[in-house]
RNA sequence: GCCGGGGUGGUGAAAUCGGUAAACACAGGGGACUUAAAAUCCCCCGGGCUUCGGCCCUUGCGGGUUCAAGUCCCGCCCCCGGCACCA
């Protein structure tokens, strides 16, 4: 039920009636020539939500208000804000929940769709709706397509056969940053890794670029931190062990291993090959290929939490091969065991048991031989190690070396060994190339076509989109292909290049490649011609701020930058970091705990907005913690910012004439400076409480306001409630929407200054009354206030004054002994 | 294990170039107005003691620096997030 009360104040008439004459007036939208020749632009980005058949939740309100929230304060500031919305509806989600219903997701995302749009205008925000996307559609999709075919005619997209994450539930493939922990990040089933042919971005050809920019742009530090873990560089060298035949002659190969510590070669005892590397055949004794290959065909197929498990007792096999430890010209025997990963370095090390803890695990379980090449200070070179051993030292038993410093070894060894010709230095990643295709049904089709003759040959660009059918059997199966490979009249063509007989690719994209150039497209939604208008996209990129959640840090975000700087390198942009300000929210929990529907504590927007209305719920979000770090919801905690919000319309109809108070215009002023210094760096909770303070300061005894007190704060509150301050700025006489013009109030410093402070005075340290003095008070005068103080005199009496701390505006201490 | 962020009243939280801890709200208590309710306005609201003047304690724990520490330094504990058999 709506509150009607006696003030007059009916949110939801207020907002039916403002949101209502937005659309009329196009005051959220903008034409085509005013996208093309906008004065001070200013790209207010939020991260566009999956269009779920559950409606909005709390979590995108909240993203979505305070980056409205931004949006119209620039606004009001007079910038031309564009600030654009749309639906990222491809992708697992969707089609997964077509099938449990039972339904075509075809036929789910225009409900879901437009259902997302009823409450996005319901809550207010500034929405572009002459702008907007959606992923599924052909006109956007197409040119997603566009970017597959620019990054493949570039080599950067490639197709090979490799170990991939295998997600059984799924029935596709996840690229690595889909993989949290050894599980599906959308199901979470143990990932399996399979061998399949995909395709994959050559993203690590930018791993050195994605970290370094990191240094160029302004992004909340969780996240920038996020990236560069997962960027994951680490700085070694690649050493060469040569394999050795029985007779100690080499026999061609080269055992290739990775290592951060290549000064600890000297203590190198064996060497560990992982269980999918090539050399573990030919390094292999004829006599243990029986328990070798098993060990091999156990580990490949364990599922990635069981291979990854660290708290498990290592495994392994010996190959009964030997490598010459360059370094030394020792033998040592080659290993296969799975703590060692194909997929990073070479897939091969050489072990150093004496100061690397896995290594050192491993030798004790099989008696290795573990020696000590670096002895910290004041340690005996030849005691055993009781635990491998990585502090700060210098090297020991490593010939010419001995004596040289740790922080120095790694440097001077590398030299050595790249001299004699057996390593160099290497920078080795984490990151790994994107495996982008998906054995599903709902995305975009990869546009390749396959000829015997042609190979891989990409759809002329003429011929797109490639238009995903209506396939009612849309259902994925375990075979690793596509559900489109059951459509025989869709997939047969013909080659683009010799005309002969061909197979289109039936993977569909990845969801991430979707979402990885939409703040490109939002500027140029209404263009067909091109992905984005050069004109537009000079005017309004990069963006200026964008703000969502940091469960991003590592996927889209990581994506969108890979896919600008690509786009930057072939000339069609002249960027190449998309973003010039990113800002991480926060979550919202309830009552301490996360929401979840399994705890039944998800909070339902609908129900609150239509009882409160958007502004008082908008508020109220904002208003319950810092932006930045998100908030604990309380169901009758919106009762503030209601009351609020009701006092301030009863103040701002009822307001006279009269000029303003000095007193209360002092307040007021300060309430300007503070929330204009704290509104662009997004702390909302803290300006909102000096408006309500401000507000309590007018009310002050039942007072009434007067209209130049008021109306700045309906200004300042119109970021947070727009449709109130929207009908109350009508009711002071203004014409038009509060947003157009430049109606934030100017912040002058003379108008915000006390004339009287108060001084707390202290007695070493500890307060012992407080006086009121003239702003510009001498520090005599202070002091001597301060002394006559009849608790402090009392305090003073009796004890030798040493020192008198001033503070100015402050405090006075008298330090006493 | 490594790297971030955090720990403050009954509750959500303010205050960090060191300077009156708890602003602003929620919940709770009392009062004014009202036939009543709502709304509005006023007062109380970290703990203990009090001769009602004040006094003592209090920002996860233990030390330290300082006239002065929620804030800085050292050593711990706990929570949240990122990375993790990554060589």
């Amino acid at each position: 039920m709506a509150h009607e009360e006696k003030d007059g104040y009916v949110p939801s008439e207020v907002e039916e009636k403002w949101q209502r004459l937005w659309d009329e007036r196009g005051t959220n939208t903008f034409t085509a020539e005013e996208l093309e020749s906008a004065d001070d632009p200013y790209y207010n980005l939020m991260m566009f939500p999956y269009p779920s058949a559950e409606g909005l939740h709390v979590g995108n309100i909240y993203a979505f208000t305070g980056a409205d929230v931004h949006g119209r304060y620039h606004r009001l500031r007079g910038r031309t804000v564009f600030e654009p919305m749309g639906f990222d509806a491809f992708g697992i989600h969707s089609e997964n929940f077509a099938l449990k219903i039972g339904t075509h997701p075809m036929d789910l995302i225009p409900s879901n769709v437009s259902n997302f749009t009823r409450q996005l205008r319901r809550i207010g925000g500034m929405f572009d709706w002459n702008h907007s996307v959606d992923t599924t559609h052909p006109s956007y999709y197409k040119w997603t397509q566009w970017i597959f075919l620019q990054l493949f005619k570039a080599g950067l997209a490639e197709r090979k056969e490799a170990p991939v994450n295998w997600c059984p539930p799924c029935m596709t493939v996840l690229a690595n940053e889909q993989v949290v922990a050894g599980t599906c990040e959308r199901c979470d089933a143990p990932v399996e890794q399979r061998r399949l042919a995909q395709w994959f971005f050559k993203i690590t050809q930018y791993a050195q670029r994605l970290l370094d920019n990191l240094e160029t742009i302004d992004w909340s530090s969780t996240t920038l931190k996020a990236q560069s873990n997962w960027l994951g560089r680490s700085t070694g060298a690649e050493l060469h062990f040569p394999v050795v035949d029985r007779e100690g002659e080499d026999t061609g190969d080269v055992v290739e291993v990775y290592t951060t510590r290549p000064d600890t070669v000297f203590g190198a005892t064996y060497i560990v090959l992982s269980p999918e590397h090539p050399l573990v055949e030919s390094v292999t004794d004829d006599g243990l290929r029986a328990p070798v290959y098993a060990y091999v065909d156990v580990a490949t197929k364990k599922d990635l939490i069981a291979r990854q498990k660290t708290d498990k007792s290592k495994t392994g096999v010996p190959t009964g091969g030997y490598c010459r430890n360059p370094a030394t010209g020792e033998l040592i025997p080659i290993w296969v065991a799975d703590y060692v990963l194909m997929e990073y370095g070479t897939g091969a090390i050489m072990a150093v048991p004496g100061h690397d803890a896995r290594d050192f695990e491993f030798a004790q379980q099989f008696d290795l031989p573990i020696r000590r090449v670096v002895a910290g200070p004041g340690e005996n070179p030849d005691t055993p190690l009781p635990e491998a051993y990585v502090g700060p030292g210098a090297l020991v038993n490593s010939g010419r070396f001995d004596g040289t410093d740790v922080s120095k070894s790694v440097d001077t060894v590398t030299a050595w060994a790249s001299e004699e010709g057996w390593g160099e230095a290497k920078v080795n990643f984490r990151l790994h190339d994107w495996c982008i295709s998906r054995q599903r049904y709902w995305g975009p089709p990869i546009p390749i076509i396959h000829c015997d003759n042609c190979g891989s040959v990409g759809v002329p660009e003429s011929d797109l989109p490639v238009v995903l059918p209506r396939v009612e059997d849309f259902r994925p199966d375990d075979s690793g292909i596509s559900p489109l490979a059951r459509v025989e009249e869709w997939y047969k063509t013909t080659c683009p290049e010799c005309g002969g007989a061909a197979r289109r690719e039936t993977d569909v994209s990845d969801t991430f490649l979707d979402s990885s150039w939409y703040f490109l497209r939002y500027p140029s939604a209404d263009v067909d011609d091109a992905p984005f208008d050069s004109e537009r996209t000079r005017r309004w990129l990069p963006v200026d701020t964008y703000i969502g959640g940091n469960e991003h840090a590592v996927l889209h975000l990581l994506y969108s930058r890979f896919i600008t700087m690509v786009l930057k390198d072939l000339g069609h942009i002249d960027f190449e970091e998309p973003y010039d300000v990113f800002r991480a929210h926060g979550l919202i929990i309830r009552d301490g705990a996360k929401m979840s529907k399994s705890k039944g504590n998800v909070i339902v927007p609908d129900p609150i907005i239509e009882e409160f209305g958007a502004d008082a719920f908008r508020t109220y979000l904002m208003f319950l913690g810092p932006f930045e770090e998100g908030g604990d919801y309380r169901a009758g905690g919106i009762q503030g910012p209601h009351g609020f919000l009701h006092r301030l319309w009863d103040s701002a109809v009822s307001a006279s004439d009269e000029a303003a108070d000095p007193d209360v215009e002092r307040k007021v002023h300060q309430t300007i400076g503070q929330v204009t210094e704290q509104l662009p760096e997004l702390g909302y909770n803290t300006s909102i409480a000096a408006m309500m303070e401000c507000l309590n300061a007018i009310r002050s005894g039942g007072r009434t306001a007067r209209r130049a007190e008021i109306e700045p704060l309906v200004v300042m509150i119109a970021p947070f409630a727009p449709h109130l301050a929207e009908e109350l700025w009508e009711r002071l006489g203004h014409e038009g929407s509060i947003f157009d013009g430049t109606n934030w109030p100017e912040f002058d410093a003379d108008k915000a200054v006390e004339s009287t402070v108060e001084i707390a005075v202290q007695v070493n340290g500890k307060r012992r009354g407080s006086i009121e003095v003239a702003a510009d008070a001498s520090e005599d005068v202070v002091v001597g206030a301060a002394r006559a103080d009849e608790n402090v005199a009392r305090h003073l009496a009796d004890v030798e004054e040493r020192r008198v701390i001033f503070v100015p505006g402050r405090l006075v201490n008298f330090v006493v002994g």
